[in-house]
DNA sequence: TCAAGACTGACAACCATTGTCAAAACGTCT
DNA sequence: AGACGTTTTGACAATGGTTGTCAGTCTTGA
């Protein structure tokens, strides 16, 4: 049978994911589907609040960004340079992020959860800190 | 697991606080505020909804609890049996947990915060999976 | 061009979490 | 025990992020 990695949905390109995609693009820190919202009301090309919202979740279920939560719980967005597996390490004052490679800590973490018999595993690791600029 | 150590203050001992208490020693998985909720209104030992919300960020803050977002974005929490740092291996479906020490993963996320110049240091660290029971 | 159906957006609905504040409970001192 | 200053409680309102609704619009392939 044939195996494939991604089920490459079909999806129509519209103006309102062009703006999206386009935000994401120029965007280097990790954004909340609110503050995209408004970047693109002042930017002129308005997308309904919803539709942000419904564009974030298609792009994250595609893998298309990397998605985490803020302290507050806030789920926010980042177009990655990686495709790969990859994870971050943000500082905590300006959202400066650099993107990790962990090949250690994957084999690490499977091999954790083989352990203990837990199937379909995934895992989430983010580390943060506070970044050279930020330190004066 | 989000490392914090504060100064114990005092607290008076209340019913509704024992019993928040009792829940979590009696509870091995995470669990949300509303779950705990429902728990004491079914038991007969009824506490206000936003004094279980208090009283879980007051224990969250003292570190008497461990602290986890759920994938709903939901907060859980659980009592844990170790007082050091450590992580989590957790069912998707049932919350099943068994906490997990990685040395060898600490030491990786502090080296690569260093080799960036991130300082103040810390890092979020949870493995997700399916647990045997819920395999079935 | 045309139809099928995917997409959009204004708005309502949801729901976890927090704020409010008067009443009740605590701990302490007499 | 009783009084008293402080903390805690809880019913309810309010917040705020996120999702649901659904009629109208736009894409796409034929
Ligand atoms: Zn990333
Ligand atoms: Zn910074
Ligand atoms: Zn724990
Ligand atoms: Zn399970």
């Amino acid at each position: 049978m044939t195996v494939r990695q991604q089920p490459a949905k079909e999806h129509r390109r519209t103006r309102q994911r062009a703006a999206v995609d386009e935000v994401l693009d120029e965007t280097e820190d990790f954004i909340s589907a609110q503050e995209l919202h408004s970047l693109l009301r002042a930017r002129g090309a308005g997308v309904g609040l919803a539709t942000v919202y419904r564009t974030l979740q298609t792009l994250a279920d595609d893998g298309r960004v990397d998605v985490l939560r803020s302290d507050a719980g806030e789920a926010v967005y980042r177009r990655c340079v990686r495709e790969e597996h990859h994870h971050h390490l943000v500082c905590r004052s300006c959202g400066a992020t650099v993107e990790i490679a962990g090949p250690t800590v994957e084999r690490w973490a499977k091999s954790v959860a083989d352990q203990h018999g837990y199937a379909d595993v995934s895992h989430t690791l983010e580390i943060f800190g506070t970044c050279p600029r930020c330190r004066a």
